[in-house]
DNA sequence: ACACTAACCTGCAAGC
DNA sequence: TGCTTGCAGGTTAGTG
């Protein structure tokens, strides 16, 4: 589920609600999810204070004095703060108490993972590429990156390494509403094209993060309400559904393991 | 170095 | 009604 701007919804949902504010408790309802969470957590962070809380392409971090907590969503994972004394849902895995408020992750497929680490060196964060929202993602940046890539377009822009928190969904929608037909090979691409390519995904990623993000089935914002960007997508989800630009028909395929959309006659 | 596959999980919807 | 199949927002270890 979560792409970049579900979990940017979450922080600044999360960010008014627990900053500033002590842990009383950690608690662990199930360790396994993609990684083992640390069983000592509680006894690093009981007492310690939230000090921020920041996104690192799809990562959440909350800042600690001591240390940083670094979550990920995963397919299926979402945040809420409610009263400690609510009766856990089924998948809630994970809680930091703040007092009498409780954070709670919840993931059905448990792709996700809570981990802790002294610092922002980190395995996971080392290697991840530039933040799409920045200066630094632009077309000379998409261009010169995909020199001899032989990948097609959207691998290319869904690849971690290039430019982080552009998932399936938005990474469709980049590409139908820059004409760019999903297949087509990342080093064929012109810098122009690169431009408009650049300019979308920004556009798309912010137009989402002001809609709260797109809930398709277990997304939720930290109130447990739906972000409602998902009546804004023109191709992901419409297989066989009319184009909103050419009346034409919207098809699927199976692409790098992933459904693909487009519009054929829209995108060369 | 690059490109692609399989695997990790649960839940839901469609088809029979 | 109930079974089976396919599909779902992500990432990475392994293979060639």
């Amino acid at each position: 589920m979560p792409e970049l701007p579900e979990v940017e919804t979450t922080k600044n949902g999360l960010t008014p609600l627990i900053i500033n504010k002590k842990i009383t408790k950690v608690v662990l309802h199930r360790n396994k999810l993609r990684f083992e969470i640390p069983k000592n957590l509680s006894s690093i962070l009981d007492g310690h204070t939230l000090r921020d809380i920041t996104r690192r392409g799809k990562y959440l971090l909350f800042t600690f004095d001591i240390g940083i907590v670094i979550v990920h969503l995963g397919m299926s994972g979402s945040i809420c703060v409610v009263d400690k004394n609510q009766p856990l849902k089924k998948h809630d895995h994970f809680e930091m108490q703040f007092g009498n408020k409780s954070m709670r992750l919840n993931d059905p497929r448990r792709f996700g993972c809570v981990l802790f680490s002294k610092n922002t060196k980190h395995k996971l964060l080392d290697n991840l590429g530039v933040e799409p929202l920045t200066n630094e993602f632009d077309n000379k940046y998409l261009f010169d990156k995909s020199r001899n890539k032989k990948q097609n377009i959207k691998a290319f822009i869904m690849d971690n390494k290039i430019v982080v928190g552009v998932g399936n969904i938005y990474a469709c929608e980049a590409l139908f509403q820059s004409k760019i037909n999903p297949k087509n090979q990342a080093k064929d691409i012109s810098s122009e094209r690169y431009k408009i390519l650049s300019k979308n995904i920004k556009t798309i990623l912010q137009q989402a993060i002001q809609a709260g993000g797109t809930t398709l089935q277990d997304f939720t914002k930290v109130d447990g309400s739906a972000g409602y960007f998902s009546q804004k997508l023109n191709v992901y989800g419409r297989k066989n559904q009319t184009c909103v630009v050419c009346n034409g028909k919207i098809m699927r395929f199976i692409q790098n393991q992933r459904s693909s959309f487009y519009c054929p006659q829209c995108q060369k």
